[in-house]
DNA sequence: ATCGTTACCGGGAACGATTGCGTAAAAAAA
DNA sequence: TTTTTTTACGCAATCGTTCCCGGTAACGAT
């Protein structure tokens, strides 16, 4: 079934006019009279008229679209900084293509390839966990394909970055845990490839020096899926509950290894803050909910989305090839509750539920 | 900055052909040569040729995209829609436009007139809240636009539908109160006029009935943004607890109702179970991770968006006039946890938090 | 009377790909 | 050898739109 829509040569036959001056007369050009304009605005308007976008992207040799990939849409912070994306993109006449990754390398290529013969004319990327050859994205880019990269961002290549202060975020955590009475803290980490993964790595490590507690590698765990598959998640915990001097407080290292960390505890009968304190970045809006409630660190996800929008469009609409880029970094927020509350208060506080 | 791509031109002039006998090489048919073709076939290789989706597009009257609105992406349910929905799209070599109405009926209007001015093939949609009119979905239906209507269906429009067992699902979930030994179950609701809200309305107050209880409609209270805005959960609940004959257990009727109002609950310092028996529709994966972990109705949302997907597909590719529509009911399962047991366990059970 | 302006409008070539039709040359049949 | 058939390719129209060229009036100035 087709859904068949009005041209600009079915108003030029109507009205006895040639297509070009409908065109013109749609455009508001000076050449057409103003009698004859009225007569094709009020017609076109009569019989709703709309313009083919295909046949313009077609013409102007662009789709006014662009391509989105992140991991996965369930996922809170991805979804946040998606709202962000569309957002901007829906008020410049942009729309949106999203694909997902789901961590893998070869869906990541697959969507990149599908994307651009799609003739989208630029595209935002959060790499899989996987990724570790980025030729085929450079290449993209160096062909002239407007690209921004958000939270895993590619260093090799150069173009606008969106990311928040990882470093930051991680150092802030520990911090809290430290000074929260914490004496062993582990990390439950991404994939170490990932940029973000080595940023918060970095600032949890130089929280323990700074504070004089000293760096156990056997704290560190890696998990190469970012949580998304959760006996990952299990493993990691496992390896950290084996030797004698446990950790009594873990820093998970992104939205899916936080709230899996939780699940696996208490699956375990663990108690959180208990017999561990736990800290993580997430944006779930459910993590005051949670039994306990969730320490975290939140990322400002949808201006994010927002910002790498922008930043894109300047990209695409610009007249000659950019060569100054910039990589725009964000603040996270660190949100206290429960979860690394070392003596365990028995009042639970419920005043600051309602917010959001 | 563009991205110039390769057509077929450019593999014509290089090889000496002219743009037909590539595009027929191309495409293997059996007017060309084997010689002629090996040549511009290793050549397209060569130079990475893929044909432009726009010309085509516009050749063949198709975009080959869908439209998909939804009133939000960050939300659970509706990102595991999206995520079937992808799934069977990105298989058939269609590409995904996802837009939200946020609840908004002008929004979604206008998202419809984007995205039919954007000639997508075909839409797949879930009405929000506020939309009372229909008449340009309908409009749109009759000119030949390929629907398909999920969740929040229309019945005034005749195209292919899926929903869960509403009826059902809110049915089992009420009698699961009962049967848990509940006096007194109020329900929060969405808006009044939306399909969802009526079947499960109707499902709670069967169960009532069959039970020999009787349907107070003061315990009945609707919430016209679906629990999008908290502040009208706090009204319901707030409303709720004035009587002297207060309710000792909830049914919400939909995701944001069920954690709205756990958030509401907890804010005032109720304890679930123990206060207020709670279970609702959901379908958050952090459910049992909250405190209480919360009994809910799951639907089969990524199904859904696949059944969805797959009759829109057909409807698309139908050739002549689809006349025969049907409606397919997909089941609910309802998850028994924590907040509905009347008399709490002390010991929590621990041994299923790894499933899923 | 001739020329230059101005005001309006149409023809037709793009954009990239497909496809019906026409046709030259080569192969097969007469 | 002549006719017919097959093979293999090119021409041109098409999709909807824009825009570069024109073209033709009407009118004033010389």
């Amino acid at each position: 079934m087709k859904f068949e829509a009005v041209t600009i040569k079915d108003i030029a036959k109507a009205l006895g006019l040639s297509t070009s001056t409908v065109s013109r007369a749609l455009r508001d050009s000076y050449e057409i009279s103003p009698e004859t304009k009225k007569l094709v605005l009020e017609y076109a308007e009569k019989i709703n008229y709309h313009p083919n976008p295909i046949a313009l992207s077609l013409k102007e040799r662009r789709s006014r679209s662009i391509g989105v990939i992140v991991c996965e849409i369930a996922n809170s912070y991805f979804s946040q900084i998606i709202n962000g994306i569309e957002s901007i993109a829906y008020n410049n006449g942009y729309n949106v293509i999203i694909s997902q990754s789901r961590e893998s390398a070869d869906r990541e290529m697959l969507n990149l390839q599908y994307l651009t013969s799609r003739s989208v004319d630029g595209l935002i990327i959060s790499v899989s966990t996987e990724t570790k050859d980025f030729s085929y994205l450079k290449e993209l880019h160096d062909r002239g394909m407007p690209i921004v990269f958000f939270d895993r961002i590619v260093d090799e290549i150069e173009t606008h970055k969106v990311i928040v202060d990882n470093y930051k975020g991680a150092y802030d955590a520990t911090t809290h845990l430290i000074n929260s009475g914490y004496k062993r803290i582990a990390t439950v980490s991404n994939a170490p490839a990932l940029s973000i993964a080595k940023e918060r790595l970095a600032g949890y490590k130089a929280a323990l020096t700074e504070h004089g507690m000293e760096v156990d590698e056997s704290l560190i765990k890696y998990c190469a899926h970012g949580g998304m598959i959760l006996t990952e998640v299990e493993e990691a915990i496992k390896e950290l509950l084996k030797p004698k001097n446990k950790p009594d407080a873990i820093f998970a290292s992104a939205d899916k290894l936080t709230t899996g960390c939780l699940r696996i505890l208490r699956s375990k009968g663990y108690t959180v803050p208990g017999d561990f304190g736990l800290v993580g970045f997430s944006n779930t809006d459910l993590t005051e909910l949670l039994d306990p409630p969730l320490s975290v660190i939140r990322q400002p996800a949808f201006e994010m989305g927002e910002v790498a929008t922008n930043l894109l469009l300047q990209l695409i609409e610009s007249k000659r090839p950019v060569t100054d880029f910039e990589t725009k970094v964000l603040t996270t927020e660190l949100l206290i509750r429960e979860s690394t509350r070392k003596k365990i208060a028995k009042t639970k506080p419920v005043a600051s539920l309602l917010k959001e």
